[in-house]
DNA sequence: CGGCCAATTATGTACATACATTATCGTCGC
DNA sequence: GCGACGATAATGTATGTACATAATTGGCCG
């Protein structure tokens, strides 16, 4: 059907022609979905097979035009979204490579706690352990935010079914989101209630593995000592930290996964 | 000069008159950079600011483009990339949408130990504890690879200014890539050399945080029970299982850190 | 020989146009 | 009223064309 569309689009004998002459390269096109997504998966396929070598120098986009029987564009539209992925480096005048240095990162999703939980059929619930209003600089110090701002602060626990999963310390810029002073925080968590509120923002993220304190580990029902996993979050809109959080969750009740964020390969069904 | 370099691009007067109905309405462009981009701003800010706010439908195409003054293709892309990145959802007829949730991932870099060390100006070293071949079955299993495949197994420790960062315990598919039996791995490390000569691959991780074995304690160099980042990774190539690796990392030596996936707000500059 | 400048080449962006695709909406007929 | 069905409105894809931009290449000149 697709294959038709594209006869209709354009009329079949030069394209047929191309099309032709592009299959004696060994370079056929697979028919399914847009032409654009073929030529992406024709040439993801050569890199993948080993046939274009890490480094190697591409064909330029004219000769692949002619190679697949498409317009630049549409190759252009291909290659650079294949480069925007990752496979390719692209370098105007110079041409187009395949990228020697997989900058390869993984993805691992951002959940609300209580979604996970509640996913897993758990029951969740969280207990506002402390809430208090202060200035920063005074007892403690948020080095992203000026001296002096006020900052509400919370301790929170996260349990399923009961048993406590996560620990969570929060610092809240009230400059920038006031709104959460008058927030009782009764029957909705404060991630989720930010969530709600700042509508988009970006995060930084560090992850790595503390041993639980004396407190923490009363707190999480678990021998002091006991690996955890911690994450600090901080959240910026628009150029201002919104929030500074600190997760604390108990190594073996609680993991991270996801897979290679460049979910081409999937997506390019290779 | 990109300004100037528009004018020159559309005999300036038409255009001219389309920006300024534009002003009126608020959406100014910027004049950084290339069009797509100041359109993909303004729309982005437009939702950041939470004048449209989720779940809001946006103007088409058609009404884009004449009040923004650019072709609906120029919009189309800006609007695509919206998509893409999260930002927007659509829909054919209905029309185009603010995201109402943030389908929010964060993003840790994999990288080379070795790399990450050096990068840091310390010297990097690798010692291979244990190389041994067996099948699958014989006294582990690998789940995703059939039993009876031929494995090879490696134990490798990471050390970086002579002090262990990370010990890796590794299983390799021989039939997927049996060069590697003829590897003796005295000069470059295994995850290396499986980059190199692999091409490309997706992956599964998972994190979790664990308390040190005696064993690995003492390999470590440090107090049993010390809280480890664990890293497991499964790759794949073409369907096929690579390898199956664990990462133990000393909790304080260590760390992932990596911002939002969407780095549209850093890269929108808002 | 070395450095500067101009030609060349490959990618990047923009517009116009045309047609494809897909839901939704409304209408007609039962 | 309700379902089938066609008109319609939105996004999606593809091509042609033109020009912009960047960087390599090579030649020219000192």
């Amino acid at each position: 059907m697709q294959g038709a569309a594209r006869q209709s689009l354009n009329g079949g004998a030069e394209r047929g022609a191309a099309g032709v002459s592009a299959n004696v390269d060994g370079s056929t096109l697979d028919g399914k979905g847009p032409l654009f997504g073929q030529i992406k998966r024709a040439v993801a396929g050569q890199i993948l097979r080993g046939r274009w070598q890490a480094g190697e120098r591409l064909p330029n986009e004219e000769q692949l035009s002619s190679l697949y029987g498409v317009s630049r564009q549409t190759v252009h539209k291909a290659i650079a979204l294949l480069a925007r992925e990752g496979f390719l480096v692209r370098r105007r005048r110079a041409g187009t490579f395949v990228a020697s240095v997989r900058h390869d990162r993984f993805a691992l999703p951002i959940e609300d706690i209580g979604d996970v939980i509640t996913r897993n059929g758990g029951v969740y619930e969280f207990r506002i352990l402390d809430r208090k209003t202060l200035r920063n600089g005074e007892g403690l110090r948020w080095p992203d935010v000026p001296d002096g701002t006020p900052l509400l602060s919370l301790d929170c626990l996260h349990l399923g079914d009961g048993a406590p999963i996560q620990y969570e310390r929060r610092l809240v810029n009230l400059d920038a989101v006031p709104e959460v002073a008058d927030e009782p925080f009764d029957s909705v968590a404060p991630s989720r209630w930010l969530v709600d509120q700042v509508p988009w923002s970006s995060a930084e993220h560090t992850v790595k593995a503390v041993n639980a304190t004396a407190d923490l580990a009363a707190l999480l029902g678990v021998e002091p000592g006991t690996a955890c996993l911690s994450i600090r979050r901080q959240t910026v809109h628009l150029n201002r930290s919104i929030t500074l959080v600190h997760f604390l969750s108990v190594g073996d009740r609680f993991s991270l996964s996801g897979s290679s964020i460049t979910d081409s390969a999937t997506e390019l069904n290779l």
